[in-house]
DNA sequence: AGTCCACTACTGATCACTCC
DNA sequence: GGAGTGATCAGTAGTGGACT
């Protein structure tokens, strides 16, 4: 139809897709189309390929509920970060999907779920009911595009919120009370909706006569109401008919309700089912930090000094805050709390903090990163990696740095030197001059021993089974043995140190896996430290205690009697969700990272695109779109081109 | 990047004209 | 005279320049 065809089209979000700037397209294809020998005859404008953009959003939204119209059962998942100070949520579902190359159709029931993205989200405040409301507007919204579009006629779907809600049988996230909150919401609204499903069929159920007397019995209860006939005529129309709708919302709720209370137990669990899990990285980076304190609470109960003190004038207050051991311990571990923990002023933690400050700073210009990297090559004779990240969230890496300055404390020791030296005014920062002091104290390496140990024999096989390769079609729901496993093996560990202080220690009995220990190096410098660190095995076991009090809280929805036990394998097959919340994570990332780049980029173009391309929107246009519904998707990305949709939101925020 | 708006290609309707 | 063809025109959709 237009001047452009679809291929174009299909070509300019490709293109754009790759992170080509717009307006740079129409240029490449014409330089493109040169070196091919093709003439190109004319340039696609800025504009054009936004459009191109904007029309894969909508495609995007279409597949959702498309697929959402042909899928049994659906989980979700979210997360929301702020970025400059305003809130934003990314949603992603897990459900089965056609495979669009093999040209069928058809869902295999046996094949493992997709996880898509639903798109990021600016929402006001994360409140739970916010959530709810954000979360059933997007059906909504995309259900809109659906619904108009000449696929939905072509299937006779109409789609809505309330479908949506029957088929949702869980949710996962990390473990912030709100996300828990949200849960429930949408567990309640997901009961109403199977009220109302009730009552609709009791209504259509009954028969011709029944139906006539038991309308006329409410219908009289509504001209009752209004005050008698008299008064319901005198009512206008349009009142009239809001008080009809109303009283019908009202039957069906009643009917609803009578024949969800004449349901058997078993069916109405089956009804209510919403499995709610968490996050296996949360949980895992919880165990870590549950084990850290009851760590730095053991010197004290040994009635030692404990890891030398690693002053930080700068941080008086949060330092009177985390040397009081009343802090709860258990609540989950939000942003600011990882914060809080970065931020303990003695001890393992603290020293990894601050070698990741120094060797591997965000800020180009601070720290020592190059240094390192090419001194540690020079030393060890090969290529070495950047020091752990442990500047930001990313799980793990505070064991990682633990077994990383073990394994080199010698080179370590050594680059601190180094450091010094190559300074014009020879002398060590006071963040590096804390770095040297925890390197040098014993009571700071039994804690980073203690770690190493606990990362090589618990968090590694661990996290290898929830989300290492090969992983990928790992159910969360089918992982409460792996958690029963491994907190019955930390128990055997608390209950025989000997497994791994013992003479005769091995792999075979200490990890969790019964494997090869995932970091050799790491371990061999371990043991070769254990005999000049006295207190090695008291650390390490208060470390072990703390991880199994947090792994028993946060694995608590595995419980024996829990929906997650209870539920049928039929049942955890349509409520499959991913064992980690990585994709939100990430998702969150990586919106962040293209705003930084763009700042002038808009959510829905961003969302338009990532949601295209994270899909495999393409995939389904091929697949399922005809003609007419590409007309359709170019009407509509027009219509929201320009109506001024951004403009909305902004002011909606303010 | 978004918004507005002018320009233009396309579509469908209508009607005149031509040919069988 | 009726079917087919071409011209014309209005309305719509697609495109992209100018401005914010």
């Amino acid at each position: 139809k237009g001047i452009y065809t679809m291929q174009a089209r299909k070509l300019a979000r490709i293109i754009a897709d790759t992170g080509c700037a717009c307006g740079k397209v129409g240029p490449l294809l014409e330089r493109i189309g040169d070196i091919f020998g093709i003439r190109v005859n004319r340039s696609m404008s800025r504009r054009t390929v936004g459009r191109a953009i904007e029309e894969g959003g909508v495609a995007a939204k279409m597949q959702a509920i498309y697929e959402l119209s042909q899928s049994k059962g659906v989980t979700i998942s979210a997360n929301s970060t702020s970025n400059r100070g305003i809130n934003i949520e990314s949603l992603h579902m897990a459900l089965r999907v056609p495979d669009y190359a093999s040209g069928n159709l058809s869902i295999d029931p046996n094949s493992t779920p997709k996880v898509r993205f639903l798109g990021v989200e600016k929402t006001i405040d994360h409140t739970s009911a916010e959530s709810v409301r954000g979360r059933e507007e997007r059906v909504q919204e995309s259900s809109d595009i659906f619904n108009r579009s000449p696929l939905a006629n072509r299937l006779k779907c109409h789609y809505s919120v309330q479908e949506f809600l029957r088929i949702l049988w869980g949710m996962n996230g990390d473990h912030a009370s709100t996300e828990k909150g949200t849960a429930r919401g949408l567990q309640e609204k997901k009961h109403n909706a199977s009220i109302q499903d009730l009552g609709e069929e009791a209504l259509a159920g009954k028969s011709y006569m029944d139906l006539v007397l038991y309308l006329a019995a409410w219908n009289a209860k509504k001209v009752a109401e209004a005050g008698g006939e008299a008064a319901w005529s005198a009512l206008s129309p349009a009142e009239q008919t809001d008080r009809d709708a109303k009283l019908m919302k009202e039957i069906v709720a009643v009917l609803g309700k009578e024949a969800y209370d004449a349901l058997s137990p078993e069916d109405c669990q089956t009804l209510d089912l919403f499995i709610w899990g968490g996050c296996c990285m949360h949980k895992d980076l919880n165990s870590f930090k549950g084990g850290n304190n009851e760590m730095m609470l053991e010197w004290k109960n040994l009635g030692l000094a404990g890891p030398v003190l690693l002053a930080n004038k700068a941080n008086a207050a949060i330092l009177r805050n985390l040397l009081d051991p009343s802090v709860p311990v258990d609540a989950p571990l939000t942003e600011d709390q990882f914060r809080a923990f970065k931020a303990s002023t003695r001890g393992g933690v603290k020293a990894c903090a601050l070698a990741g400050a120094i060797f591997n700073n965000k800020d180009d210009k601070k720290g020592q990163a190059n240094k390192h990297v090419d001194f540690m090559t020079g030393k060890l004779g090969q290529q070495h990696h950047r020091f752990p990240d442990t500047s930001n969230t990313r799980f793990g890496s505070f064991g990682d740095a633990a077994a990383e300055l073990l394994k080199y404390l010698l080179q370590y020791l050594d680059i601190m030197d180094i450091i010094k030296w190559s300074k014009n005014n020879p002398s060590l920062t006071n963040i590096e001059k804390n770095l040297l002091a925890a390197l040098r104290d014993l009571a700071t390496l039994t804690e980073l021993a203690a770690m190493t140990i606990y990362r090589v024999l618990i968090t590694h096989p661990y996290l290898c089974q929830v989300c290492g390769p090969g992983t990928e079609s790992t159910n969360l729901l089918d992982l409460g043995p792996l958690h029963q496993e491994l907190r019955d093996h930390i128990q055997s560990l608390l209950d025989d140190p000997e497994l791994i202080f013992g003479l005769d220690a091995s792999y075979e009995t200490a990890t969790l896996d019964g494997r090869e220990w995932s970091d050799p190096s790491a371990m061999e410098a371990v043991f070769k430290l254990i005999p000049s660190l006295p207190h090695v095995q008291e650390i390490t076991m208060a470390f072990f205690r703390g991880a199994l009090t947090m792994w028993t809280r946060f694995s608590a929805e595995f419980a024996p009697g829990g929906l997650i036990d209870q539920a049928s394998a039929t049942e955890r097959q349509l409520a499959w969700m991913p064992s980690t919340n990585d994709t939100n994570e990430g998702a969150l990332g990586a919106y962040c990272v293209a705003v930084r780049g763009k700042p002038s980029l808009t959510l829905h173009q961003y969302n338009a695109q990532a949601m295209f391309r994270r899909n495999s929107t393409q995939d389904f246009m091929d697949a399922v779109l005809t003609p007419e519904d590409h007309a359709y998707i170019m009407r509509e990305a027009r219509c929201i081109d320009e109506s001024g949709e951004e403009r909305k939101r902004q002011q909606k925020i303010v």
